[in-house]
DNA sequence: TTTTAAATAATAATAAATACTATTTATTTC
DNA sequence: GAAATAAATAGTATTTATTATTATTTAAAA
């Protein structure tokens, strides 16, 4: 997703445009993989030294209720990337730095209906491994 | 796993026995589905009102090493259950009460060697959902 | 029974995440 | 363009999960 399609989603859904909330999305869209909290915090406060912790977690949690980043735990910890606007997919991780990689196959193409005594509201599917960079 | 055997793994890996251990096991047994620490400490409470919460988080880690219990993350809680000791595979679990269901498919029979630029150590299904008495 | 190494309790320290409030700023309205 | 307003932000405090520390107790070995 381009910077400018996200900022214009954030509009409709009745938030302000800021300098720093563009600034936050162009961090993802330099990075193919999750980023923690801290890692946006650290690298935003490059351009925004007096920027508060607080003014990104507000703004990734903003972000993640608009469909602009999606999220997973990543050592215990949530961490943040772009949505795939493309067709619904799963990802390799490297647990090292957070890159991710496509992975074209979803298992709930296997599953037929609910299971009994369950309704299926969602699902996870996460290959984890260690990148070529972080294996050196 | 019954209690005696994980109680028994445990002792070969140079663990002692103590009647707190023990308990901690039964209750994981009288539960099929994921307890927080918290659970377990309300739990156990009962039966040892003086157990402080640090030896259960303690516990439930050495539990862990020992492969006895199983862990993921339910909204952004560490939670544990007994292994599986059957043949590998996955599970739905009730994002409410933890409660899981077997599910015996593993996506990973799909994938063939490691992506270009990853090496793969590890995998999580997962289906989420609600069960009937949380649905209630 | 004595020894000792691990387990526990009690408490302190960390770290992630959330809550609160005064101030600032983007956007609307005139 | 200036004033009004509602949201965004900074700064700080609080909460909560988790880990660390240390003195005491206890299981198991000698
Ligand atoms: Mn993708
Ligand atoms: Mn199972
Ligand atoms: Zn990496
Ligand atoms: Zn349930």
């Amino acid at each position: 997703m381009k910077v400018e399609v996200a900022m214009q989603k954030l509009k409709e859904k009745g938030y302000k445009y800021t300098q720093k909330r563009e600034k936050i999305l162009e961090i993802f869209t330099k990075v193919n993989g999750y980023l923690s909290v801290k890692d946006v915090y650290k690298k935003i406060k490059q351009d925004y030294p007096t920027i508060s912790l607080n003014t990104v977690y507000l703004n990734l949690s903003f972000f993640e209720e608009a469909e602009i980043l999606e999220t997973t735990d990543l050592n215990g910890e949530k961490v943040y990337r772009f949505s795939c606007e493309d067709q619904h997919h799963h990802h390799i991780i490297c647990t090292e730095c957070g890159k991710v990689k496509a992975i074209n196959i979803c298992p709930m193409d296997a599953i037929y209906g609910n299971p009994p005594g369950f309704t299926i509201t969602g699902h996870k599917f996460e290959i984890y491994g260690c990148c070529d960079e972080c294996n050196k």
